[in-house]
RNA sequence: GGGCCGGUAGCUCAGUCAGGCAGAGCGUCUGGCUUUUAACCAGACGGUCAUGGGUUCAAUUCCCAUCCGGCCCGCCA
């Protein structure tokens, strides 16, 4: 079984960059053209970056592929016909708007336990069913990170019958079928029926197959309790029969059906597929469908803040979440990282993945000394995270965006950014554009973050303040020395003098000065920042004019 | 209980496949700016490579055991 070791993909090949082995092993295949990657997850409730893997890691191997010259089709299914288990705490519009399970109707939801996902109404009444409302999730977050896939619905393949001859061969080889599972699950016995029909009376998926005509494509059933989890979900003890369209294959077949239907080359999966569903899946692929199975590949879960991705106790973020403090091209780069390695998405420390996102990009535009290493991975890996490869672009330090950010004016955070240096002065228009959108994302951050960048200029009102007569006057011959027009050095030297001359604490005078910009106790270097900021404003805030 | 993956500086991570002086960025500290607050420049500090054994001239790297985090053997990225 040592051939099918989902982890040697990589393991085995001495490319800098994962996506590079992956590729290697797929062409060593000598695959048809298109090449067909896949990915899938259930729509269960609000995807998070976690599911981002079932899409952007294929993503990635996708890119590379195409970058030797082959066609590639990435398809992405929802499994969607799958049981809903239980109902989720949290649920998401289309406009990714998290709500509370109490904002919906969830006694509605509550009584669907058991059944398809795409045959529950959609509690927000927008999509056909709660399945394709988090489809159209899934899909929304691919668009948000520029991947074109193609959504395949399970409850579809099944419907319109392109999943009925392997269902009907499963069937007809049932007990062959038990066998093999039976070596990778104890709990199959003599009388397991690898099917799960919906119950025509209740619509539960029941386990309760009493008899099959695979060549008629029937299944008679009687709708028995389901246990999911530790929970028993009530069948109604309807007895009845389907056809092959009106269930499913567990997901041990199913999963192998899919390679066999969809031609599937390739897929990654997660660390929870590795040792169950993966070797039964071979072994089903090779023993019932007679197909060989995709190259697969093995990835780590992420943990979010350092715990781990929970739905269920609302540790999770989404992509669009992310996309509001990052760039695409920056999460893309996230999972161009590693697989193999357990990886924390820290949102406190979102600048340090942003800075390692820009040394890398540096390194592939040769800009900055690195090892050999670190240039074959960017140099294979850096295109598959950027749609464009443009040696001008511009990038703000993520930390200094978020200084920016302090003030909203447009205009002066260009002028800033230039007189630092972030800004080249023969940059394009465009690249100075999209540098200084990272403004807004680092504010969002250091907004969600509470961080120590989180200073709001409060410009359009005064903050209440109520200072001794010692403190105003030391403001007032403050804005005089500023409306001289003196740089920021000078006035950070100034603010010194007048604090001794009027025997003020150095620290309550800083104090005040914040105060008054932006109503908190500490900020940013004080005479930097107000001689960058524009000087009427400043001279009128000093004198608490406006 | 059996099995699998991960653990490298305060933080985020490279390096381990193929044994050969322990790496980067950030943070911290020090100095520069004639005067506590850096978004600038220079420099320094920082590690028992989870722990303990073994193999070897040499081990972060290979082997064994243990600890920690997670996963699988029931469903689920």
């Amino acid at each position: 079984m040592s051939d099918h070791d989902p982890y040697v993909t990589i393991d085995d090949s001495d490319r800098a960059f994962w996506g590079d082995a992956v590729a290697d092993t797929i062409e060593t295949r000598d695959p048809d053209e298109p090449i067909v990657i896949k990915g899938g997850v259930s729509p269960s409730g609000v995807p998070h970056i976690g599911h981002l893997n079932e899409i952007v890691r294929g993503y990635v191997v996708a890119e590379v592929l195409r970058d030797r010259g082959h066609e590639v089709r990435q398809v992405f299914t929802a499994d969607d016909r799958d049981r809903l288990r239980k109902v989720p705490r949290q649920l998401a519009d289309l406009e990714w708007n998290v709500v509370g399970l109490g904002e919906v109707d969830a006694g509605a939801l509550g009584r669907n336990l058991g059944k398809p996902y795409t045959s529950i109404p959609d509690p927000f009444g927008c999509c056909g069913s709660y399945g394709a409302h988090f489809t159209n999730l899934l899909a929304r977050s691919a668009e948000l990170l520029g991947i074109p896939i193609e959504v395949v619905s399970n409850t579809e393949l099944y419907a319109g019958g392109e999943f009925e001859d392997v269902t009907r061969h499963v069937l007809s080889n049932r007990g062959r079928a038990r066998e093999i599972l039976a070596d990778y699950q104890a709990s199959v016995d003599e009388g397991y029926v690898p099917f799960q029909a919906e119950c025509r009376s209740c619509g539960v998926l029941t386990d309760g197959i009493v008899d099959v005509d695979p060549e008629a494509g029937t299944v008679a059933y009687e709708c028995r309790d389901v246990t999911v989890g530790d929970e028993t979900i009530e069948g109604c003890g309807h007895e009845g029969e389907v056809t092959l369209r009106e269930g499913k294959l567990p997901w041990r077949f199913e999963w192998p059906a899919q390679w066999s239907v969809l031609d599937v080359d390739f897929e990654p999966f997660g660390k929870d597929h590795a040792e169950g569903s993966w070797p039964s899946g071979v072994a089903i692929a090779e023993g019932i469908f007679d197909v060989e199975p995709p190259v697969p590949m093995v990835y780590e879960w992420f943990t979010l803040n350092g715990d781990a991705l929970s739905s269920s106790s609302g540790n999770v973020i989404t992509a669009a979440e992310v996309l509001s403090m990052l760039e695409p091209a920056v999460l893309r780069y996230f999972f161009v990282k590693d697989p193999r390695k357990q990886r924390d998405f820290d949102v406190a420390h979102l600048d340090q993945l942003v800075d390692e996102f820009d040394r890398f990009e540096a390194v592939y535009f040769d800009e900055i000394e690195a090892s050999d290493e670190e240039r074959e991975r960017a140099e294979s890996a850096y295109p598959t995270v950027v749609d464009d490869l443009r040696a001008e672009r511009v990038r703000i330090p993520y930390t200094f965006a978020a200084v920016l950010g302090m003030t909203d004016d447009p205009d002066l955070r260009e002028e800033i950014a230039r007189r630092e240096g972030h800004i080249p002065d023969d940059a394009p228009e465009w690249a100075i554009e999209e540098a200084l959108a990272r403004v807004e994302s680092a504010r969002e951050w250091a907004r969600r973050t509470d961080n120590e960048f989180n200073y709001d200029l409060k410009r359009e009102e005064i903050p209440a303040v109520d200072f001794d007569a010692d403190t105003e006057a030391a403001l007032d011959e403050l804005a005089d020395f500023v409306a001289e027009g003196q740089d920021g050095e000078a006035i950070q030297g100034r603010i010194y003098e007048l604090a001794e001359s009027h025997d003020l604490d150095v620290g309550d005078f800083f104090a005040a000065g914040y105060r008054l910009l932006f109503d908190l106790e500490e900020g940013p270097k004080l005479g930097p920042f107000l001689a960058k900021l524009d000087r009427e404003f400043v001279v009128d805030r000093l004198r608490r004019e406006r």
